[in-house]
DNA sequence: TGCAAAATAGCACGACCGTTCGTTTTATTT
DNA sequence: AAATAAAACGAACGGTCGTGCTATTTTGCA
């Protein structure tokens, strides 16, 4: 059992580029231009990525890219999709590795700040996704803040994991120290990425351990 | 002498719906455009804002709306403009009422706080500027920027006040305490506008308080 | 090796974009 | 009221967008 519902099976029709061992010729080229996509996307935003800029960059025709996909929305629910992957690789993962409680909490937000702290270069799908569909309705979105709220969600079940294991003191509220730690990535994305602070990242990580010094049940 | 560095003179050219007694046709309807454009742009953003769109609300022609501005980029200018004088306006200013210190920085905050909560229906411009212009250097960016950071250094002269006054622990860091309830203020943005959290509010009201309590001198 | 199926290309469409230009209407001044 | 300046219009241009069609090429399997 694992906590993010992670695609377990090998999800019909998404290739993460590690796929089935038997990878036919659509399929290589579907999980490339998702790549490709999703490296655009970072950089200009989910809205601004077009198909035809995709095309050129795969050095294929704007139809060749489309028929892979039928519409620019399963395009970019693709591309979310292949994120979320990714950041579930990268970030939750290996945090399932070290012990419960305070360990893995903190493996959770170190990975999660480093990964924030490359992405000051390439940007980070699920903000700069957030202010664009705030109030867009539809299948994005909801593929959007779906994959923020599992890993949301993550954050919160370790938190109450290290406050069982008495890491962290009784009265400590697990949705008030997610949401606070969720602040602190975000001005670390907001004023690194955008105002070009220096130091932020010091910033973000004082800010973490003033929040577990004031919860923490031992100093 | 004031800490931000307000429009004192009559800006040349730039209405902003109280502009001078005589107001001639153009600068009124110029005015309007911007109002109607700051709807836009607030709900949209600024990317999306299109100048087409626009003539259509003021129920103008095209060219009409464009011969204000010469091009896309100085009617965003002008946009943003007009939404730091009326965040000067409704933020900054009725703090300058109070006391220096604590006081002060806890109506900053407050005014902040109900900002930010009205625009969880609206949306942010400093935010979903700072997404849309990450990485795309240029005017438009500059003023986005400018305005950001001249109200954080606001913030930071409330909190360095503060810490003169005695209200804050002589070794509080006013940049990190910044940096701390800038972020408050980005996950309540987050999570109430993108993810409809219920409870948000209250949540970066406690983080404040949590913020105070850990740099205060008193408790 | 042949053949069906899948993958890609090419082309065109309608919509919207910012911008330009010449004209006409509306305001202001003399 | 006449003259002048400012403002608004309407049509058009070149461009990009997503998408739908129809060929053509490529692939994988019998």
């Amino acid at each position: 059992m694992t906590i993010l519902q992670l695609s377990a099976k090998a999800d019909r029709s998404q290739p993460s580029l590690a796929g089935s061992v038997v990878m036919h010729k659509g399929q290589q080229t579907k999980a490339a231009i998702v790549d490709a996509a999703l490296g655009l996307a970072t950089q200009i935003g989910l809205e601004g990525l077009s198909i035809g800029a995709l095309a050129e960059v795969m050095r294929m025709s704007k139809s060749g890219v489309f028929a892979h996909f039928g519409s620019r929305e399963e395009l970019q629910i693709s591309v979310i999709r292949e994120y979320f992957a990714r950041f579930e690789e990268e970030v939750f993962y290996p945090a399932l590795g070290v012990a419960r409680g305070l360990p893995r909490l903190e493996l959770l937000f170190q990975n999660w700040m480093r990964r924030t702290s490359v992405e000051i270069d390439s940007g980070c799908l699920f903000i700069s996704g957030a202010v664009e569909f705030d109030d867009r309705p539809g299948p994005v979105r909801d593929a959007l803040a779906g994959s923020v709220k599992t890993w949301l969600s993550a954050i919160f079940r370790a938190l109450v994991q290290a406050q069982e294991c008495g890491h962290l003191k009784g009265d400590a509220d697990p949705h008030q120290m997610g949401f606070e730690i969720h602040g602190l990535i975000l001005a670390l994305h907001y004023e690194a990425r955008f105002l070009k602070t220096p130091g932020s990242i010091a910033r973000a990580n004082q800010g973490f351990a003033n929040i577990l010094q004031r919860y923490g049940s031992a100093n």
